[in-house]
Formats: structure tokens, sequence, C-alpha cells
RNA sequence: UGAGGAAUAGUGUAACGGUAGCACGACAGACUCUGACUCUGUUUGUUGGGGUUCGAAUCCCUAUUCCUCAGCCA
């Protein structure tokens, strides 16, 4: 059953449908119809396209649909320069929802009617209690909170309640509360705020209210409005989810869905909390939210990470119920498995130091056919030209090699790829001892990089022609971390920042194809790693390269 | 201390009460015009203690550890 490769593996998540669908119940006869419900006041990061995955492919699972809904309750942290990011990087991951964008806001109106009706059934109340107060009346763990204001007569309370939304009194000086029960071990149904009042600018309703629903009394409701079967969210909610029912039971909606709980996304090495991500960026430990070492969408996007390598990974990591923290690795290996794949290889010299073929003819220039891709032939063949003088990696020749070294040292021959064995003669050093000039000598008889003779070589190194190139600068980079779990430790998160996270090589000399690489252009650079094109400089053209993810190096360790 | 959750290899994730699998990593080897890829093999696991059962990761009891909640944030 090959062909089911892409269909996502299945989950607890699944089950509980599945018992949902096989009960009838509040969900008989309907389509599964999930949600993703950004709050628009920062970019998406790795961990919401975990939840996207997990929203928009259970749709997919059951041939349901998904709703994109901003949910934009409190206009204080909210801007719509948020909203086209959001849209964009869920668009870019490959999932749609088609028609079905919506706000919150637009609800405004209709929560405001529930929670009259809420008032009106005794169930709700006017509460004048501030801050302050409120904590203080809260109780604790083995004390039951207080509430004097609970037993306010209806008619007074729909009165207050009617005024705090005409304006008439200041942000903070009252509050609509649900009245449930003051003694519960559950915080969240302590009487529970769901008005509260703000006088601001909301970015889409303007001043038009200046009281507003608080996630508790406005998410159960957005999810019934929207005709959501099954609410998918992350465990911190799973405390709020009698009251979500709360909610849900005592209005007057036809609709009843459910809210099932999932561990959000970890990742070592990596911090994902908004507030965090927002310190690095304002503080410059990183140039923007786009950053490449950012683990926010458009920071992977910009790195090189593909949609299908996220998609893969939030596929495989599975979800469940447990606090987890996924290695980094991983999500380079699903990197490199898509781009291995899909990415064309070229050539690209990161450290040069130059190569001279002593009995090739000073003036002679050769071209070689070499494969875009070893074991695709569909990807086709370029074109790159060999002559006496070439750049090498510097560390593809050693004066006094370690044992097991396959590559250039006095006396051993190795392959110049795709064009010539070469057999190494010398070097010339300068007064500190830097190798300046390496030499060898070709093989006439081993055009193309083949040995008629059958013999071994063992080496096979990548290479450009010194005098048909063109430059570049690559950006490497590492963990933004040091440490596993930056968010875990005692000390402040920004401690641990890798001042050798990003290392800029500035002449890098690359194979003349590359000359017309567009921006975004992937490429696996033979025998360095996956490579995307970052920009290209408008004055000189030159080309950045990010490094995606480095190839697997097993000979290092030994 | 109240309430609600969760514990399966180094990591992540599976297993109607019926042989504890898979992926990543690590290690070893084969292959190779990339020390990549690919292929082969190996290693390591049911939090502890009881109980029910012919049989328990799964059911029961108990202990332990970890996470979440006392915003007029979401």
């Amino acid at each position: 059953m090959e062909e089911n490769k892409e269909v996502m593996s299945s989950n607890f998540i699944h089950s509980f449908i599945d018992e949902d669908i096989a009960e009838g119940g509040a969900y008989y006869g309907k389509k599964v119809h999930t949600r993703f419900p950004p709050e628009p006041n920062g970019y998406l990061h790795i961990g919401h396209a975990k939840a996207i995955f997990v929203d928009f492919g259970t749709a997919e699972k059951y041939n349901g649909i998904c709703n994109l809904r901003m949910d934009d309750t409190n206009p204080t942290k909210e801007d719509v320069e948020y909203v086209d990011a959001i849209k964009e990087d869920i668009k870019w991951l490959g999932f749609d929802w088609e028609d079905r964008f919506y706000y919150a806001s637009d609800y405004f109106e209709q929560m405001y009617g529930y929670a009259v009706e809420l008032i009106k059934k005794g169930l709700a109340y006017v509460c004048e209690l501030n801050g302050e107060q409120m904590r203080e009346y809260r109780g604790d763990l083995n004390t039951p909170a207080k509430s004097p204001y609970r037993d306010r007569p209806v008619e007074e309370s729909l009165d207050l309640f009617k005024r705090m939304r005409n304006g008439e009194f200041e942000d903070g000086a009252m509050t609509l509360r649900a009245k449930i029960d003051l003694a519960s071990g559950n915080f969240n149904m302590r009487d529970p705020v769901l008005y509260r009042i703000n006088h601001m600018i909301h970015h889409r309703t303007g001043d038009k209210w200046c009281i507003y629903p608080m996630y508790d009394f406005a998410h159960p409701i957005e999810d019934a409005i929207e005709g959501i079967t099954h609410s998918l969210c992350t465990l911190e909610f799973e405390a709020h989810r009698p009251l979500y029912d709360w909610v849900v039971d005592n209005i007057s909606i036809e609709s009843k869905p459910r809210q099932i709980e999932f561990a959000r996304l970890g990742i070592n090495n990596t911090v994902m909390s908004k507030r965090k991500l927002r310190q690095l960026v304002e503080e410059n430990y990183v140039s923007g939210w786009d950053d490449p070492r950012m683990p926010t969408i458009c920071g992977l996007r910009r790195r090189g990470y593909t949609p299908k390598a996220i998609r893969s990974f939030t596929d495989q990591i599975g979800v469940s119920k447990v606090n987890s923290v996924v290695e980094y690795g991983f999500l380079e290996h699903c990197l490199r498995d898509d781009l291995n794949e899909n990415a064309k290889r070229a050539m690209a010299v990161l450290d040069p130091v130059k190569l001279v073929i002593t009995n090739y003819p000073e003036d002679k220039v050769e071209e070689f056919e070499v494969e875009n891709h070893p074991q695709n032939p569909d990807m086709g063949t370029r074109k790159v030209t060999f002559s006496r003088e070439l750049y090498i990696e510097s560390t593809d020749f050693m004066e006094e090699p370690f044992k097991k070294y396959q590559r250039l040292y006095p006396g051993n021959e190795v392959r110049i790829k795709s064009a010539y064995i070469v057999k190494c003669t010398g070097c010339k050093k300068d007064d500190d001892g830097n190798v300046v000039e390496v030499y060898a000598e070709y093989d006439p008889e081993t055009r193309g990089g083949n040995t008629p003779d059958g013999r071994k070589v063992r080496g096979t190194i990548h290479w450009v022609n010194a005098r048909d190139c063109i430059e570049a600068e690559v950006r490497l980079y590492d963990n933004l971390f040091t440490v596993p779990e930056p968010e875990a430790e005692d000390k402040e998160f920004t401690e641990f920042v890798n001042p050798d996270s990003l290392v800029v090589l500035k002449n890098c000399k690359l194979e003349k194809s590359l000359a017309n690489a567009e921006k975004s252009d992937r490429f696996q650079f033979m025998r360095q790693g996956y490579f995307c094109v970052d920009s290209i400089d408008s004055t000189g053209g030159k080309l950045v390269f990010n490094r995606s993810v480095s190839l697997k190096d097993s000979f290092k360790k030994k």
C-alpha cells in the first residue's frame, strides 16, 4: 500500500472523532468541521504549523472542511499587519480554507446577545470588583472565591451591561461575569469574566465597541456559530473545557462543538514563545522575524525549507497528549529527505584554494557535461568548463593526511568530479605556512572522470574553473541556542543565544551556471549541503545563499 | 495543599487483554564519479510495587515523577 504514504498517520483525535461519528448525537449527519483560529498578534511559527496540520489535516482525513478564523477579541495586542502574513504562511504550507475566512469580531453583536441571554437566565452578572480586588477575592486552592455582586438583580445587571456597552464606564470599572461555582477546584469556573471594558480602537470594528468578550466566552460561540464539530486546541486549554461546554450548553444555539486538546510542539535548541521571539527581534539577536535562524514559518521559508518538508515533519511527529520535545535533527532530516530528491546538484567552493594542473596546457579550455541529479536523469545536465587553474575546497588538500583521508595529498590520486583523475604533486605555501596553491598532474586517459584501466580512485572532489566562475556570499547557520532547552533553564534565555549561529562566507566561488539562479532556487552544493538563494544584489548581481541544512557527514566524527 | 492531565528505547510515536513495532539518532558493514544518497545488520524500551487473568503496555489498586490552572491574555 505504497500510495498511502501521503496520508497522515492515525492519532487519538481520530479515535475520538470515530466514536462521535459512531454514536451520532451532536455530530450526527454532520461533516467533520474544524478551524484554525490564530490571534493576529504575531507571526506564525513551526508550532503553529503543527496546529495547522492537525486542524486542516483532520478535516482532510474525514473529507470535512476547516475554517480559518482570526481570533481578534483583544484589540490591545492585535494588528492587521499580521493577518496577511498569517494567510500567506498558511497558503505557502499548502492548506486551503477556500471561502471560509472569518473574524471573531464579526460575531461581536451575536456574542453580546448571548451575554444578555445569560444575564436574563440569571447565569451572568455585572461585577464591580477591580482587578486587584478580583485577585483578592479569588481565593486559593483551599479557599473558595467571594463575589459581593453575584446576587445583583437581573434587571440591574441588564442595565449596567447595556451601559457598559454604551461607554458609560471607564476601563476596568466593571466586568460581566458568569455565575457558576465560586468553590470550584477549577479556577476557570469561579465566576469567570465574560466581558471587560476596553476603550480602544479595534483593528476592524474601530470604536464601535468598548467592551470585548474574553476568550473563554467568545471561542465556544465562534465555534458554534460556524458549525464547528471538533474544536482542536492545545493542552493548556484542558481546564477550560468545562467552561467551554458550559457556554455552549447555556446559550440558545443549536451546534454543540466538542473541544479536544493535544500537546503543543516543542523542539530542542529552539524557543517557540511569541513573546520571546519578539524579544529576539527587538533586541537584535536576529535580523528580523524572517531571519533564517528563527523557527517562524517565514524564517524557515527563507532558510530554504519546503512546505513538503514541514508537512512531512508535522505528520511524522504525531499527535498525542504527552508534553514532548522533538529533536531539531528530525526537522532537518525531513528537509534533507525532500531536498535530496528534488534539489539540483551544483558545484560551489566555499573556502577556495587554487589547484593548478601543471601538465595541462595554459590556454586550453574544455567543456564537460554534468548531471543535475545522480539518481534522476530527468533533471538533465549542464555544462561546466575546465582549464589549467581550478578552485577547490581548502579542506580537500592536506599536506600531511590523517589515516583514511582520501582526498588530495602529495602522491595521491583523486577524481575531479566529471573531469579527470589527477595526481597531487605538491603545494606552495606563503611565509606563514598557509597553503596558497596546490599542484597536480592530470591523466588525459581519464577524461570525463572515467578510469579506462579500471583502477580504483577513492576520492572525488568538487571544483570550479578559476577562470570561469562567479562569486557569491554564503551564509551558514547553526542552532540559535547553545543549550537544548533554553526555556527550561534558570537563566534568561537570551544568555544562551549562540554567537556562532551565523557564519558569513564572502568570497565563495560558484560554477558559472549558477549566474542565472533565481531567488528561492534550491541546490545541493556537492559535498557542502543544501542551499537556497536568499537574494541577488541588484547592483553587482551578486548572489547570496543561505545554507538550508548541511549534509550528513559520518567521517568527521571518526 | 484543590482541580485537571500525562508517563512505552537517546528522541518522537504505535500496539480489539494475545510475538512490544515504526521513524529519527547512534553503531557496524556493503555500495558509490558527493565520505551524500541507497542498501544490510546491530544496539537500547512498557515509571516502581501489588492484584485480576492461561496471558497485562493495555483492566484494578497503590506509590512516584512531570505538566496545566488562581489575566479584566489567547
